[in-house]
DNA sequence: TAGTGGTCTAGACCACATC
DNA sequence: ATGTGGTCTAGACCACTAA
């Protein structure tokens, strides 16, 4: 027992644009993450169960089960069974970061050692203004770090970050926090990567850059340029990522 | 009202490895991928409609709906309201090739032009045969083209297939087929690739396919070997890519 | 034992495509 | 008008977890 109807559409007039039958679940949908969005339930925590929720929406728990296996299925709530629905999270990553593709040959999918090279606040490039919706010359951090593995630089970063969001990050904050970057960018500054899109291309090393990821100039390395959104589907974070990819590869699956 | 209540596991014995509850509609999705596998359904024909199935199965739409929902979303089928419940298929494809994620920097995506340069059937070599599940020696199709936008060669691929599921395919025949590749594996072959993973690196462009790509030699190229698989995770198709990416780039979604 | 998500049913009605 | 998939409900029972 809906308190309204499905509800074609608002009561204002038909727009021009159409009809737009938006269906309960949709609808439920959008309140989920309305309540994420403000923080009401914190990545890591469980929220209500699916006859609660459905009680406050006045819809049947079948309706509210269809919005959370979507949501599910975005990622942006885990099913337990026995346990509950909690919010995603990057800080309890197990292996390795989630958005990680990089996959070493042989041996096991172990973690990589950081370290950072510098953070810095700047003016964003024209790039990086357009790709993160900054008025150009608006205030940007922009870290730099590798990461490593048996001993061995593998990747070099290169992060850009709107200032405004990440007040006070520094690369000593960055260096003693334990888990993912975007484990921290959740606790400390309530910003939650929920998907990214990447553009991926073969480049040669740069003398820079060579020398960083010790190998020779001029060397073939994968160029890994993620932009990666936060709810709203608002871009939050550009990052360029160089891979040197003798001894891992990326790992993509298609369907 | 199911023809047996879902039968947490067989009538035989509980084997040592545990429970093994299997919902129904887990069931019912073995049962339709029987069928695609048999070719009862065909790729682009539509199968029977929910309530058909239901009564066919003995269990409720619902049971149903929720096995079609979970191939829809692995892309076995394609549902289309009002109209009914495809077979996905590879040869009806619009813009591009559904595996093939490079874009142009700029401009639409549009096609490529193909451009075949031979088909050998010869022994499979022993990297080829472990990933194909072939025996060492055994015969199997190299296929190598290229594909141009532009007027410009963009990727060279080399294309590995067992030899015994693509009798009678040649070089003329994937030239005169108009199509994607797939497309053609479908129809005559009965092959339909349902799942692919790559590996991507970095790599400099040998002589050879600097001269095919039209670039300098050492230039970075990207790599990308697919490993594509039909039903019941069997790999039918090894494929190595080399992308020039100075004018494109591989794009991913992550989530 | 109680609470959570997971499965399954039966039936009603809606949106869409086709004839 | 008919048939298809899409949504929604109400209720029963099962599997898993934790106290």
């Amino acid at each position: 027992m809906p308190a309204d109807p499905p509800s074609t559409e608002s009561a204002s007039p038909a727009p021009a644009a159409g009809p737009a039958f938006s269906p309960l679940y949709q609808q439920i949908k959008l309140l989920l993450v309305k309540s994420l969005q403000s923080g009401e339930w914190k990545p890591g925590e469980a929220i209500p169960s699916e006859l609660e929720l459905a009680g406050r929406f006045r819809v049947s728990q079948g309706t509210v089960r269809k919005a959370i296996d979507d949501l599910a299925t975005e990622n942006l709530l885990v099913r337990r069974q026995g346990k509950g629905t909690f919010v995603a999270t990057h800080a309890e990553e197990q292996i390795q970061y989630r958005f990680l593709r990089l996959m070493p040959d042989d041996g096991p999918v172990t973690g990589m050692a950081r370290h950072f090279l510098d953070c810095r606040r700047m003016r964003a490039p024209a790039e990086v203004a357009r790709a993160l919706g900054l008025k150009s010359g608006e205030p940007a951090l922009m870290v730099r770090r590798t990461l490593w593995r048996n001993g061995q630089p593998v990747v070099l970063d290169e992060i850009w970050l709107p200032a405004h969001l990440f007040k006070g990050l520094t690369a000593e904050r960055l260096a003693q926090y334990a888990g993912p970057m975007y484990g921290l960018f959740e606790t400390e500054f309530g910003v939650r990567m929920i998907r990214a899109e990447e553009k991926i291309r073969a480049v040669a090393a740069d003398e820079a850059t060579a020398e960083l990821l010790q190998v020779p100039p001029g060397s073939p390395l994968l160029s890994v340029e993620r932009l990666s959104h936060t709810y709203g589907d608002k871009p939050v974070e550009l990052r360029r990522g160089l891979y040197n990819t003798t001894s891992h590869y990326y790992r993509n699956e298609l369907s």
